[in-house]
DNA sequence: AGCACGCCGACT
DNA sequence: GTCGGCGTGCTC
């Protein structure tokens, strides 16, 4: 393909011996400049270049000034040696990273279909302008002040026979990892909610401070994982480092360089928290392993579980990822001895039990009569916990006041101008940019941020019976209020949360007590403790069950599975209220029995039988553009590319090909998507094919108009 | 990404 | 006759 030194082998290995010539990779993101350029290196800079080094070099006809990786260097370059320029000096401020993280980049550039220069930014982090009014607080800080205040002793805490005999095991195969095997397997362990994890995690952080090893800890990109790192910070103080998903690039950068220069052992931290330069690397943990933010969007759309496992390959370090709902991925991986399983069984908490599961079928309380959005037993049991002054979580994944605008007429829906969503209606109101004039009730797009406001009557046909329908955490809280309305009553989601801080005040306000009853979206269920949460009622617990994606009953399960794990975390006893349409789904039935092994082995086989990943790679490409007619007439003509291949068997044996065909929501932001599937049951052959077809595409699109994207499903 | 070279339309 | 459109190709 290209010269040698490009080569995946090559990518980032050092060359001891007399140096003269550089290959560097240019910042630029394009197809085109995504190779290595050959620089001459000055011999004032011979000692301080280094493969990973950001250099200023340059570039093209205008001798324009640009940043530069070196990826290697060496005494024989590939081109004509009288024809390279020189490096025009180091670039002090970014910071240059030793060779296994630049390795790193090299596997994901190859892995994840993205340019080396993408791959290397998403890896080493340059320094940005830091911030300049500096008044915000140190995260730390603030999540210290709101520690546990009813486990004043976490020191004293001792990890139960099951919990000990997990950690001996993993030091064990740690410490054997020169002699037993040639490296140490990652490990999973599935336990349930409240069966102590996060001991686990702290006792393999402390052993690895004995080592004078550091940490690294993934949290899901939700709002901090409130849990997890409240208890870190509190155990480790300032050995430990956070990086939250506001910080700025300068903030971040700030923390990196904590790391670097040995100050904390430890960094917690969403998806990129893993590319943390420590030096001596000895634990990966990935917490809440079967998050879905562990994906990245953007090029390049790695999984962060996949690249801990090449990280800790090439730091010989630990990797230990933790789930009461493994992804069926990893659990399958764990199944067959790819990662080693170990399992939590009991509650950490003596006396804790699981909580009692009511399955409420709204089809029969519909047929009773009754209309409300609360079946029998949950309208029961919310007024037995307000008379017993405990509280209530419910739980319903849809933001806003009602689900969509619909004209009762000619059943026009209210749909956002930029995306191929129908608008949601708020409870708040509208006012004109310009005027400030008050004109409606909000609707809003929930993909691109699109405002506007309810229309007096249909802009079709002209009828008043114009209309919001469905029910959104808003009007859940409006209901829920009047069903109660002695009820103190706080509501979570992205319209409560949006200002800062609001977030955990919300959190702490319920954890003292301050209100009986908590609403929310998704992240109400996310790994929060409130041990006076007795009941959880899911409002809704099949809206995800019928989404168009393959992996649906999954999301819908662990949605399920990680509710019922906010009642009775501590020794009082719970309810869960699950209401469905569809009470016999086995989502909906094994959740609710707390059965994920049962879930495993049906959902597997589904996937099995229909050929879904994990037992089948599985690649999806993303073509998008604002040119909607190029953007057709480039996927026709691939679509019969592709089928021609399929015929003459060009393709290798086994291939399937799916699309290309619009994605599930076709515009967004004014920009046009289309996706198309590749599977084959071996992975390396698919990433051929995602080679051709990016030439293909690039051989009709000359100048970039089509954005590709690549993701492993 | 930028920048230059290059071959066809309406304009000082 | 020329200025300038952006299609195509190259950058160590």
């Amino acid at each position: 393909m290209e010269g040698k030194h490009t080569s995946r082998q090559e990518f980032g290995k050092l060359n001891t011996g007399c140096s003269l010539f550089a290959g560097v990779i240019v910042d630029i993101s394009a197809d085109a400049v995504d190779r290595c350029f050959e620089y001459k290196i000055p011999d004032e800079l011979r000692e301080s270049l280094h493969p990973g080094s950001a250099v200023n070099i340059p570039f093209g006809k205008g001798n324009t000034e640009r940043t530069g990786y070196i990826v290697y260097i060496t005494d024989s370059p590939e081109f004509p040696p009288e024809k390279l320029k020189d490096i025009l000096s180091l670039k002090e401020d970014a910071l240059t990273v030793e060779s296994k993280l630049f390795e790193l980049a090299g596997f994901m550039a190859e892995e994840y279909g993205s340019t080396y220069s993408q791959a290397l930014k998403a890896v080493l982090p340059v320094k940005r302008k830091v911030r300049k009014n500096s008044r915000r607080e140190d995260p730390v800080i603030k999540l210290e002040e709101l520690s546990l205040k009813d486990s004043p002793s976490l020191r004293d805490i001792r990890p139960n026979e099951e919990q000990q005999s997990i950690i001996a095991d993993l030091i064990r195969r740690y410490e054997g990892r020169k002699e037993e095997e040639r490296r140490v397997k990652p490990s999973l362990i599935h336990g349930v909610t409240g069966s102590g994890k996060t001991l686990i995690y702290i006792k393999l952080i402390e052993y690895m401070q004995s080592q004078g090893k550091k940490s690294i800890v993934l949290i899901p990109e939700i709002s901090l994982a409130y849990q997890t790192v409240t208890v870190l910070s509190s155990y480790f103080k300032d050995k430990v480092s956070v990086l939250h998903s506001r910080l700025s690039e300068g903030e971040k950068y700030e923390q990196y360089m904590k790391a670097v220069g040995g100050e904390t052992d430890i960094m917690v931290g969403p998806r990129s928290a893993l590319f943390t330069p420590f030096q001596d690397l000895g634990l990966i943990i990935i917490d809440e392993e079967h998050e879905s933010s562990y994906k990245s969007d953007m090029s390049p759309g790695y999984d962060a579980r996949e690249v801990a496992v090449k990280r800790a390959e090439l730091e010989d370090a630990m990797l230990v990822m933790g789930s009461a709902t493994p992804s069926l991925s990893s659990y399958k991986r764990a199944l067959e001895g790819e990662y080693v399983l170990y399992r939590l069984k009991e509650r950490a908490v003596e006396g804790s039990v699981l909580p009692r599961i009511h399955v409420a079928d709204m089809r029969a309380e519909m047929e009773k009569g009754n209309r409300t959005v609360f079946s029998d037993k949950l309208h029961e049991l919310i007024s037995d916990r307000l008379k017993k002054g405990e509280q209530t979580i419910l739980f319903l994944n849809r933001r806003g006041y009602a689900g969509f605008v619909s004209c009762r007429s000619c059943g026009k829906v209210m749909k956002c101008p930029h995306c191929d969503v129908s608008l949601t209606a708020h409870n708040s109101w509208y006012f004109d940019k310009n005027t400030g004039k008050k004109e409606g009730a909000l609707l809003s797009c929930h993909y691109c941020g699109y405002k506007t406001y309810m229309p007096k009557k249909c802009p079709d046909c002209g009828s008043k019976y114009i209309a919001a329908f469905g029910v959104g955490t808003q009007k859940l809280q409006a209901m829920t209020a009047e069903s109660f309305p002695e009820a103190r009553i706080l509501r979570m989601d992205a319209d409560s949360t949006s200002k800062k801080g609001a977030h955990e005040r919300i959190l702490s306000d319920f954890a003292k007590g301050k209100a009986d009853i908590l609403i929310g979206t998704q992240m109400i269920v996310k790994g929060h403790d409130f041990p006076n949460v007795t009941l959880v009622g899911i409002i809704a617990a099949d809206m995800s069950l019928y989404a168009p994606e393959y992996n649906c009953a999954e999301r819908t399960f662990e949605l399920l599975v990680q509710a019922e794990g906010r009642a009775g975390r501590a020794v009082k006893e719970g309810d869960v209220v699950v209401q469905t349409y569809d009470p016999g789904h086995y989502a909906i039935i094994n959740a609710s029995k707390q059965d994920y092994e049962s879930f495993y082995r049906q959902e597997a086989q589904f996937r099995k039988m229909l050929g879904y990943p994990p037992f089948v790679n599985m690649l999806k490409i993303t073509m998008s553009s604002e040119d909607e007619e190029l953007l057709d007439s480039v996927s026709t003509r691939l679509e019969s590319a592709v089928g021609v291949s399929l015929r003459d068997s060009k393709l290798p044996e086994g291939t399937e090909v799916i699309g290309p065909l619009n994605a599930g929501i076709y515009k967004v932001n004014d920009i046009y998507r289309k996706i198309l599937y590749i599977k084959h049951p071996n992975h390396d052959i698919i990433i051929r094919i995602r080679e051709s077809v990016k030439a293909f595409i690039r051989g009709i699109d000359k100048n970039d108009r089509i954005k590709l994207q690549y993701n492993w499903e």
